[in-house]
RNA sequence: GGCGCUAUGGUGCAGCGGUUAGCACGCGGCCCUUUCAAGGCUGAAACAUGGGUUCAAUUCCCAUUAGCGCUACCA
């Protein structure tokens, strides 16, 4: 990392019109891994000057999903509702410079012409007729107070082009680009102005954001240049899209970020999953961390090796689909990998959830958790089918009581079994086993049909760590309890999976 | 429709003129085994199409096709 000889600056500017969504988050994330690894500035805007759509409620949405990333800012939030004189000021400035001028056309005339244009095989742009207006017919205009918006002038002829960090030179003529709105009539700047305004007033020195910008950004450029504020570097990020390789959105499911917390993801797994959607480590430099002990490339990276890593070269060019079953593995992976310390307090918040609080100490919920998160592929589960090993209220999973325990006689041995264990008193691993397997053979059973009952009935499902594991960390108490209730566990499970 | 961008297995990426086209997820098989994961071994699976340029194209150029984006007094 090199001590930039201008400091870094970027910002996240996400407009408050709904949650923040996965790819608001990416954007985001990418700008946080950049800031950090340059030791610069994010700074977090809120772009609501559609005061419509824009609400508190949604703004709160936002920051409570980056918290839940772990995305800091430096500076901010600024609500761009806010900073109204700033863009105000601006236009005047624009419009002093001969960049703008007065549109007295009205919303009525430009839909019908829009409409006129499309019908008659044209392209629907705004014809510049109020560009023409003689400085006297503005005047009458304004003396007549009509209202009016402001329109940037854009050049005629040549074409507006800027060097994209991730998709290189981008070119538009401009007689592509209409006399876009820069203040509407009431006074209120549109999105053009107001980016513009904030990015050159923050300083920016980079704006990394969605692909969807770059067709705005030739107009974003034209208002740099006439006001004379230098270039910052764009850096555009391809989008992300759902599974059938159209825009994510509600129809393939969660969008949210915040719904992957209630999905049982852990953060770090996500923020991972997220960074490798259109990122992949710049090899050369690093080429001895992104390999394994096997020399195959890695895909986990906690939080530190991103931010070390991350580079805007490392950016594709190409759209990349959401995959719920990569994230999922590194869901688990993270799950895996987690000390049991650190997995405690997001289980409790799963346990919160459900409003449950496990008796237990803390020693005896580590250890538990320990054993059971190997198997565990979402936090989820730990309020869900794990909940056998943290209290005695738990369900039978319907498939394993169908699959395991359909032979009337099994309950018949379970029953007798844990009388057997109740008199037991060494409990260890071993001696559990011992004891099991003694008796099976006394019984002549095999061990594994007792082994696979016993599971179903201990724990309630079919699924679990192995099982002389399970009773020590259950405890004799419980499993002598959970056995001799064997010829009461619902047959109706198993019926329903039968029928 | 116009303009822009993109195009390697099902998915995410690597490759940056000469490779048996690599890795990860997912999928199949085998081993392990008390269940299920994990783990080990292993298999199937891709350079969109057509022209150029070049001794040589997945790689460079151009078309075509497809996908996506923009096309508002939304952001």
């Amino acid at each position: 990392m090199t001590t930039p000889s201008q400091e870094i600056r970027v910002r996240f500017a996400p407009s408050p019109t709904g949650y923040l969504h996965v790819g608001g988050a990416r954007t985001a994330l990418f700008n946080w891994l950049f800031a950090r690894h340059t030791g610069g500035t994010l700074i977090l805007r809120i772009e609501d000057t559609d005061f419509e759509r824009s609400s508190e409620a949604m703004v709160e949405g936002i920051l409570e999903g980056m918290r839940w990333l772990g995305l800091d800012w430096n500076e901010g939030p600024f609500y761009q509702s806010r900073r109204l004189d700033l863009y105000t000021a601006t236009a005047a400035k624009l419009l002093a410079g001969g960049h703008a001028y007065r549109c007295f056309c009205t919303r009525e005339e430009l839909e019908q012409r829009r409409a006129a244009a499309t019908a008659a095989g044209g392209t629907p742009m705004y014809d510049g007729r109020c560009r023409r207006l003689t400085p006297h017919q503005v005047q009458e205009r304004q003396a007549a107070s009509q209202p009016f918006a402001l329109r940037f002038a854009v050049p005629v002829g040549g074409a507006t082009s800027f060097d994209d960090a991730v998709f290189g030179n981008v070119s538009f003529a401009n007689e592509e680009l209409e006399d876009f709105v820069l203040l509407r009539s009431d006074g209120i700047p549109t999105y053009h102005l107001s980016v513009v305004a904030d990015d050159i007033d923050m300083r920016l020195t980079h704006i990394i954001r969605g692909a969807d910008h770059i067709s705005n950004t030739p107009k974003q450029v034209l208002q740099y240049l006439a006001l004379g504020a230098p270039l910052p570097v764009f850096a555009h990020v391809p989008l992300i899209l759902g599974p059938d390789k159209t825009r994510l959105s509600k129809r393939h499911g969660a969008t949210s970020v915040i719904s992957y917390k209630e999905l049982g993801i852990v953060p770090e797994a996500f923020r991972n999953f997220l960074a490798l959607l259109g990122w992949t480590p710049r090899d050369s430099a690093w080429a001895s961390s992104t390999k394994d002990a096997a020399g195959k490339e890695r895909e986990i990276f906690g939080s530190e090796e991103l931010i070390s890593l991350f580079s805007l070269d490392g950016i594709s060019k190409s759209n990349a689909v959401f995959d719920n079953d990569k994230l999922a593995w590194f869901n688990t992976e993270y799950i895996r990998a987690y000390p049991a310390g650190k997995l405690l307090p997001l289980i409790e918040e799963e346990w919160s959830r459900i409003n449950f609080v496990p008796q237990q100490s803390r020693e005896a919920l580590l250890s538990l958790i320990d054993l059971l998160k190997p198997r565990a592929r979402s936090l989820r589960d730990f309020s869900g089918a794990f909940l056998a090993y943290f209290r005695d209220d738990f369900e039978f999973d319907a498939a394993a009581v169908g699959k395991f325990f359909k032979d009337d006689e099994l309950r018949t041995l379970l029953v007798e079994l844990g009388l057997r264990y109740q008199g037991e008193s060494e409990w260890t691993e071993a001696s559990t086993e011992q004891l099991l397997r003694s008796f099976a053979e006394q019984k002549q059973v095999k061990a594994g049909l007792l082994i696979n009952g016993a599971r179903v009935a201990l724990t309630g499902q079919g699924v679990a760590p192995s099982l002389f594991a399970v009773m020590v960390a259950l405890g004799k108490e419980r499993v002598v309890r959970r056995l001799s209730a064997a010829a009461a566990i619902p047959l109706a499970a198993a019926a329903a999976v039968e029928g």
